[in-house]
DNA sequence: CGAAAACTTGAAAATTCTCAAGGCGGGTGG
DNA sequence: CCACCCGCCTTGAGAATTTTCAAGTTTTCG
């Protein structure tokens, strides 16, 4: 483990979910009961919860990552999954060319770290953009959990064929859309993953800068200050700074299934 | 199963292997004895020989598909993941706004089907590009052999893994590179492939279209026929039809090494 | 052999990048 | 507390890349 500034464990962070859905300025966890990890790493995984008692066999570490903290390295060994509970964290690949490039963003119940099995080394880097907390699985748990109980098994599977899937999204998005869709969809994208998490799905405070989000969409900073112009101008949304609020959701939509390459 | 023009079951293509790297003009199989499946699927799936026996009881049914027939098409129900024995095949992403890319190329020993898990339906369709051979793997028993044997277990892991990374490879593509560069990177991840399996890495045809290689890079199909005769101008390739031949190999890694976004 | 599909090439248009300059804002040290 | 600095963001103009449209050629296959 080469990351540095993580401090372990975590005493849960006391905030009561509001009952109106707030405008997300800081990602926040849940209340759970002192010591039950095993109970909301059901819920983060999308379990029934009578799988808490397979869980508790899990051993997982909770983490906490301050801002800008390194959580995995590209080369770093192999040995853990890593679950997010609250927070915000990108994965930044990596190529042999000094090539680079934001492969994803996570948030509460994404799962990191897969792509390590293969090499047993991961391939890229994982750094938290604001406090995040993560639990962090050892592998070989879950290996051992899987070869005990079917349907952890299953959803283990489960979860890796999602993750692929998900990359199919991105790789749709930068192989036919041009630069509006691609960032459309990807206000859009955080939009639903916001509206999941109980928070305002219309108002939320990028953790990224624009550089990121270029980065992400395969496209420039200067592009992305330009959409969100632009956007801001056709009334679409409304942007200050980080803080953007989604006004025509329907619009959004309109742009990302009109046109494209071809 | 709505694929329709598949005959099975396969007596194997006796075909034998030539001792000099042979130009690739049509993908054959190995030699394999009758009937020995599960031999054949430890070196496909990379697994050392002592798991045939295990490999036995997963029932593999080897299929037949000719040129143009659909493997599996976006909605099938999933039921079982393929490996590629012989032949070139693809896979097209479909979204909801009528966009379609080419995902993949796939051939001896890469899996399909693996994003299917996660919603008991296959998101997307396989389509063979030439005469192919497959085996379909029941995932039910991929799974209960799983729970049977963790070298077993670790493998499917591990090969799930890998294909994000392979993924990932391509969203890096996408996301950094510029025309010229995608495709030089196109041609000498062919000519990997062809290498590994024993054939001529420096000559070698093209299965596809313009177009599917247009798709796949994110390109339009007059890009890549540009491409394609800029490159001959320049002395690092040679191609004639479908045919290519890489001169300059040096030249074509120098490419991708430079430049690109940003 | 003929039709259809695939490919090449050109020219103009559109998109996106690059380079450059300036503004905003938040945090730090004086 | 204020000024300053640094990172982040915006905007413009020109350049480069890639697409689009159009026409003609070659190849494939029944």
């Amino acid at each position: 483990m080469r990351a540095l500034a993580i401090e372990m464990p975590v005493a849960p962070v006391r905030v009561p979910l509001p009952r109106a859905k707030p405008v997300l300025r800081s990602v926040r966890s849940p209340v759970v009961p002192r010591e039950d990890h095993a109970r909301e790493l059901c819920t983060l995984l999308g379990l029934e919860s009578d799988m808490a008692g397979v869980l508790g066999r899990l051993g997982a570490t909770p983490m906490r990552l301050r801002k800008g903290a390194v959580l995995l390295r590209a080369g770093d060994p192999f040995t853990a999954l890593y679950i997010v509970r609250s927070g915000f964290l990108k994965t930044v690949l990596l190529s042999q060319g000094g090539r680079n490039q934001v492969s994803g963003y996570h948030m509460h119940g994404d799962v990191l770290g897969i792509t390590g099995i293969s090499t047993d080394t991961h391939d890229c880097d994982v750094v938290a953009l604001e406090d995040s907390e993560v639990y962090a699985l050892p592998f070989e748990r879950i290996e051992e959990l899987s070869l005990d109980n079917r349907r952890f098994q299953q959803h283990i599977l489960c979860l890796f064929s999602r993750e692929i899937t998900r990359r199919h999204n991105i790789m749709l998005m930068l192989g036919t859309m041009r630069a509006e869709q691609r960032l459309a969809a990807f206000l859009l994208e955080l939009s639903q993953r916001y509206l999941v998490m109980g928070y305002s799905p219309s108002e939320y405070v990028l953790r990224m800068t624009r550089e990121e989000i270029g980065s992400y969409l395969g496209l420039t900073l200067e592009t992305i200050s330009r959409l969100c112009t632009r956007f801001q101008q056709q009334g679409m949304i409304q942007v200050q700074g980080r803080t953007v609020k989604l006004l025509d959701r329907v619009a959004l939509k309109r742009m990302i299934g009109a046109g494209g390459l071809q």
